[in-house]
DNA sequence: TTTTTAATTGTCAAACTTACACTTATATTT
DNA sequence: AAATATAAGTGTAAGTTTGACAATTAAAAA
């Protein structure tokens, strides 16, 4: 049994790194801290460890807090836990990374958190560390999703093949030629073509597709193929 | 600032999941645990962080303590904090995978942990989450060595083709066709041929191979086409 | 009816993958 | 000294995938 007075007892805060897409940009949902110190500065939404909570708990009752939501596609990226990285107490922070659609959730987010969605090429000053945890989390992504089909979690049910490409020029930072793009996509078994059309994005309007129930059947070939070049 | 009474202080321990490669199999490395309870079961090598410690840092110690080591490959792969997980006081963990040589090593371990060398297959029963922790880890692996060369780390500075096909074979649980796997190790850039043979495994021998230095330039592609069809 | 805009679709050459089996170097045995 | 045993090392052809490239189409707007 460890002794209390060589080994330390830090706070356990989680703290929660919100991808959303909007169809055109890669977000990252930000809130203004309601803490002092640094209060009205921009931040992570973030929570302290309460009771018998794990922190995947505490990830997601944040979570719900700021989205009003439940069931949220919720991964954990990594734990921060530098002496001072916290200089008003010895904090480690266990972070969490989201994909949300955001249209979805653009009405229902909680407003008393002031959360403000920023392209990744402009996000604020942050506190603490959470300028490194958005980097942290935004490798993650790259690295996860070459290797498994998670950005349709950033997608509406429905969505064009030109709204799939453009998330993943975002995601990888890297253009992508349409006709190879479309190719490798609707040959992988993944889609299902809608009969109904987007019209919003241009005169002549693109069908939408639907991810195909069976995405166990799924041809990893052809998101790694995607994105190798990228990592 | 939060209030301590809502809020819980866990102790932190760091867990070190320790892989290595005997030219054959793939294996973790595993300690007789020293505390009570549970004194003597089988478990991860660990500690607790202490003073001003980051995980990363205890994590260094704890292995340099088992090994007699540093600078030893080491990435932080999860961090576990069920309630319970430690039924004696609440426990957060964060665990660490480390990739070894392991004829290296050998002699130089702390012999006072009587560390022990487990096929993957043949684990033990470990204390709390720790068999968890080792399936996170292997998982990892995969993830990881699709995307990167890292497996070579297992690996003494010279190795031979057929060991380094038995370790993706390994790690990926999979059979490869020999020829084509050296037709892609050795058009990749990433191997030197030496003029030494390695003649324990049979009687030609197989020559040695080192990494070479400028990794950088390596093509991703190689590894990924190996590993996608394990993934 | 014409114009405008973005969606959609096809081809060809090059590169890569997969499947498959014989030859070679060396130690060991006879 | 010759024969044998063992794992290392190597080649090829067919099929598949990639990457580079531009014309056509649907529909709204002018």
């Amino acid at each position: 049994m460890p002794q209390p007075s060589k080994y330390i007892k830090p706070l356990i805060a989680v703290d929660c790194l919100i991808f959303g897409f909007d169809n055109q940009t890669l977000k990252v949902l930000l809130i203004k801290r309601k803490l002092q110190p640094y209060q009205n500065e921009w931040s992570l939404m973030g929570g302290y460890l309460e009771g018998e909570e794990s922190a995947d708990e505490a990830a997601s009752r944040v979570l719900k807090e700021l989205t009003g939501r439940e069931g949220i596609f919720m991964e954990q990226i990594k734990t921060f836990s530098k002496f001072d990285r916290d200089p008003t107490e010895r904090t480690i922070s266990v972070v969490y990374s989201s994909l949300i659609d955001v249209t979805k959730f653009e009405t229902q987010l909680n407003h008393s958190y002031e959360a403000h969605w920023f392209k990744l090429s402009e996000v604020p000053k942050l506190i603490f560390d959470h300028t490194e945890m958005i980097s942290s989390g935004r490798d993650y992504l790259k690295k996860k999703a070459a290797l498994q089909p998670i950005l349709f979690e950033l997608l509406a049910d429905k969505f064009t093949i030109p709204q799939l490409q453009q998330l993943y020029e975002e995601v990888f930072e890297t253009q992508l030629d349409k006709r190879n793009f479309s190719r490798k996509l609707l040959g992988s078994t993944l889609l299902k073509k809608l009969d109904e059309k987007d019209k919003s994005g241009s005169k002549k309007g693109a069908f939408y597709y639907q991810l195909d129930q069976q995405i166990n059947h799924y041809n990893f070939n052809v998101l790694l193929n995607l994105a190798y070049s990228e990592l």
